[in-house]
DNA sequence: AAGTGGTCTAGACCACTTC
DNA sequence: AAGTGGTCTAGACCACTTT
């Protein structure tokens, strides 16, 4: 059982590019030359080429031609949110926010934001802590019942395109403040933190949200090149 | 200026999807039914349901048809290693491993390991500091310019695809041990902890590496959604 | 003007799933 | 047997870059 013709086109490439026999920045044989050399049609090569440029060794430049691109830096795939986690809401609130807060968002002195605090409980020990600000606008009713059980996109799902939205996320250590201490039954150390920062298409900031991982949360788990399942 | 068609069947379909018009496990309208509705070829409307796949909105069953995927769980992309970040090498020993590495690595008895450690220094003061692990193999040069420069996709890349790599990320706070604390010059302190695991294709684990940032690192950066930049 | 990639057509045959 | 996606052909016209 042989590999489709395309496929053996772009394993053929991408060996010239691994093995040096095309370096960063050179253009590579064109779609018109390798169709004739493989003796079949443009659409398979152009197929074999937009593997290549899938994978982010080449780039395609119209009315120049594909150019192969410097190595990657590292680019890890980071999933989480996967396990039956579920979360327990400790509290929703409408409230002024903090400064940080302000600035993140960059809310009008006085808005207030929708605040949403959760705790992640393992074998009944919390394990993570979770908090969210919404910038709180008069006239769009509040459903707690979604609050609860809801993640980021899937909150601001009613009013934007969930694949418009983008998230940011910067992980660091911290020291979480007292109010998340006192749940997390920790004393004073640096946790993993994670940052996010959800943004519409336009650059909009639409919510902030902190997390507090405990060590028993266990690692954040990470991978790439080759999908881990399959 | 408009929009090429395929992508217009695409964001068509999508919004479909989006808006819950089909759900998870339903299977979307043919490739053949979608040609006639939209007066064009079939190759077109491929076009746009390769697109929708690529999101993970749906997934292709040959001699079904698309079905639509349940909703992602995040997905973040972690990109590191961008900045003009260089590292300096400290060492490069041939070694026996310590128990956590001959786990990790699932060595026999005895068999040394390639050691490199580095330190990344910005502005004269050290922020990062990193240990690689591989096994050592009688016969195999080690060719040390090589392993004071390079990542690790590349230090393996003569032996391995470089596409056929796959790495695990593990991400934790952690105490650095004495020996790391010293060059990082910090107090006995959690740091942001990277553990990669470097297997191949068939799962053979070729190499293992340990990463601790400082603060002064910042904040590892991740994304979701659509590019930051463009 | 010539060459490149970007889009698109109207077919064809195959492998697979369902009935 | 009928319908589906997977692969492939041999053209076409367009927008863009280079000469």
């Amino acid at each position: 059982m042989s590999q489709a013709l395309y496929q053996r086109i772009a394993a053929s490439l991408r060996q010239r590019i691994l093995s040096g026999g095309h370096v960063t920045g050179d253009v590579m044989p064109s779609e018109n030359e390798l169709s004739q050399a493989y003796h079949t049609s443009r659409v398979t090569v152009r197929k074999a080429f937009q593997i290549l440029e899938s994978e982010g060794l080449i780039k395609a430049r119209q009315g120049k031609g594909y150019i192969v691109q410097p190595p990657r830096s590292s680019v890890f795939t980071l999933v989480f949110g996967e396990e039956s986690d579920s979360y327990r809401c400790l509290a929703v609130d409408i409230q002024l926010p903090e400064p940080e807060t302000v600035r993140l968002l960059g809310l009008r002195e006085g808005q207030p934001v929708i605040s949403i605090r959760r705790v992640l409980e393992r074998d009944g020990s919390p394990v993570a802590y979770d908090e969210k600000y919404i910038p709180y606008e008069r006239g769009r009713p509040v459903v707690e019942q979604e609050l609860h059980f809801s993640e980021f996109p899937d909150l601001l799902a009613d009013r934007f395109a969930t694949l418009s939205l983008r998230t940011e996320l910067h992980i660091r250590t911290a020291f979480p403040p007292e109010r998340v201490r006192r749940v997390l039954g920790c004393r004073q150390e640096k946790l993993l933190t994670l940052e996010k920062l959800v943004l519409s298409a336009e650059g909009e900031r639409l919510g902030f949200g902190l997390e507090y991982l405990t060590p028993q949360y266990g690692p954040l788990k990470a991978s790439s090149g080759l999908p881990p399942i399959e």
